[in-house]
DNA sequence: CGCAGTCTTTACATCGATGTAAAAGACAGC
DNA sequence: GCTGTCTTTTACATCGATGTAAAGACTGCG
């Protein structure tokens, strides 16, 4: 019927219905008045030809294609992927569909990202950045709409957040109002590249201000980076802190996979969770509360999350000219079995104390 | 500097480049020779102005947007987190970027997303049917290329697989080799539309293969369909059977996640894992390895998976007139903790029998 | 020094949808 | 039956990149 590999265009439906291609147009977008029966001619050609129109050439015209992306460090991350599944819920109910990326694989591609090339075929973007703080801002004149997720030490963007510092400042109070007295922070140090990088920097900044509080010592010995936030990631950081021989007797994991990945390691040393050692993860993901050690974690609406960031988000396609805004979630501290104290501790060099 | 909303285009660089647009497109794409110091002053121009090739335009022009789409059901579950990583990173590889769509919120989607709209700014799609089988290849010929992945009973669109089937009787097989006598079937039921949906009903299939051949019967009582692959999904279909009063000492579950919620439903009830209950998943994720009782699983390589996936669409997207093809993966059982048998059995009505 | 032959660069048309402005049609009132 | 207003439809230009074909620059050779 039709040429194989060649879809019809307005042109194709307006020949059929008998009108000019800009009626077929008028039709679809309802730009302007049709009258009921030529609307109907041309709606049924539509329907005979299967017609769909071009996005592309949609996208030049006007300058839009309705598409956003959206760019997180690893997919394989069990926050990424909720987020992910918020954002695509969020977008296609205001009729956008999500273009995804990642970051984590090579630094540069963050960068890239936000400055280069494919930049200009989406309407706008939805970051979740590692390190960037300046080089998005940098460019920003010539830039789509951004919306941050998560803490970004600058205000020139429109941004979502939860308060990371004062969450970890409360999950070391929950910790230490359980018994526990040496906390490992699993995800940051301080010395590196720690207190630099977006969110991780403000859960150490958190961790750090709530020892201080109750006037404890923090300890580079029980601080650990991890590079890849997954529970591998965290299994491998549990496992250089246990390889020192520190002693500890709580765990601040920086996520929820990093304290799965910081629990199996943990039982792999013989230790016993909680009676041991507390663990505390942060996001709320689904799989906290199944694991064999249900874990205490700081949670908060995913959903209502990415809604506001597509809140920020399309306001700002609408005008671009809007002062940057900040808007904050609320969390909330979810205790579950995995912090019930008080904890004996534990030590790499031997089994339990 | 530049007028606030607009960006460089190929006139700009042209004129201050002193060439003709099309000049600048030839240093773009190589697609003639440019002499080096005209290339030269057009490079220069581009870093000036910062210009960024509008994809609409050139897509529109040749018929190609660089876009494929990725759908599948939810992407919550921790396979989907993998798959979509894995399909971004080989899309990379080749210079294309993902868009991603959910189908199992609303059963429709699954439909449209094939038949309607947005097709036409992706130049070809990977699909992760839940259900859909002939309404994918009814419209075959004026949709864009595809590539299913996952079971489905037909042969008309390029497929990835690993099979199911066989995959889940192995498992059934390693089960009984462990001592199991009474497997349950946690994701899908002959009655009902069990054997209808794409991947839930082949590893149905071949947990009846495995029954069958080992000359034990299947029993109704120990099937149960799981609507939602999640981890709260598993516990869900977990607590169903438990609830009738089932006896049963192994657990078949149809995805990893599924597993690891049947696990926690099990735990709660008091079972003991292996010792009372195996337990085998499919699908490997990284959270299966790190569960409290680490998981015996069907493993595949997910990477292996997403590239082949984007061959066979690749090559498609360069010559539509292939005949379908279809790539299996290589599976393997993988025995963990959770199948160290023989298990003494279990059942909802009381404690351990 | 001039010309064939090659290598670069240019002008122009095109992809498909849509805004603009003008033409065509519908309809009321006198 | 004709004018004037209002509605519907049309022709044309445009968004930005790129293929085509023709013009222009340059090389080497006689």
């Amino acid at each position: 019927m039709t040429p194989p590999s060649s879809r019809p265009t307005m042109r194709d439906v307006a020949e059929r219905a008998r009108v000019s291609p800009k009626t077929v147009s008028n039709v679809l977008t309802g730009t302007a008045q049709v009258r009921e029966p030529t609307r109907l001619r041309v709606e049924q050609a539509m329907r005979e030809l299967d017609f769909v129109p071009n996005l592309s050439a949609r996208g030049l015209r006007n300058g839009r294609s309705g598409v956003i992306g959206l760019a997180q460090p690893d997919l394989r991350a069990a926050f990424s992927a909720s987020m992910t599944h918020a954002v695509v819920e969020a977008a296609h109910a205001r009729g956008l569909v999500v273009q995804v990326e990642e970051t984590a694989a090579e630094p540069a591609r963050e960068r890239d990202l936000v400055t280069r090339a494919r930049t200009h075929l989406i309407d706008g973007m939805i970051l979740n950045p590692v390190r960037l703080q300046d080089s998005v801002v940098e460019h920003l004149d010539h830039l789509p709409p951004i919306v941050l997720i998560g803490e970004v030490e600058q205000h020139r963007t429109d941004r979502v957040f939860i308060n990371s510092r004062s969450a970890a400042r409360d999950a070391v109070r929950h910790l230490l109002a359980r018994g526990a007295r040496r906390i490992v922070a699993l995800g940051g140090a301080e010395h590196g590249a720690g207190l630099d990088k977006a969110t991780q920097g403000q859960r150490l900044r958190g961790y750090l201000a709530g020892l201080a509080e109750a006037e404890l010592p923090a300890s580079p010995e029980l601080q650990v980076e991890v590079p890849e936030w997954t529970i591998a990631g965290g299994a491998a950081g549990m496992r250089e802190i246990l390889e020192r021989g520190a002693e500890f007797d709580a765990v601040l994991a920086f996520t929820d996979s990093i304290a799965l990945g910081a629990m199996h390691e943990l039982r792999s040393w013989g230790a016993r969770l909680p009676e041991d050692v507390l663990v505390c993860g942060f996001d709320d993901v689904e799989h906290a509360r199944f694991a064999g050690t249900p874990l205490t974690t700081i949670a908060f609406d995913h959903q209502a999350y990415a809604n506001a960031a597509l809140d920020l988000l399309t306001s700002r396609m609408r005008d671009r000219g809007l002062p940057p805004r900040a808007q904050e979630i609320p969390y909330e501290l979810l205790a579950r079995t995995s912090t019930q104290g008080p904890p004996a501790g534990f030590s790499g060099k031997n089994s339990p104390i």
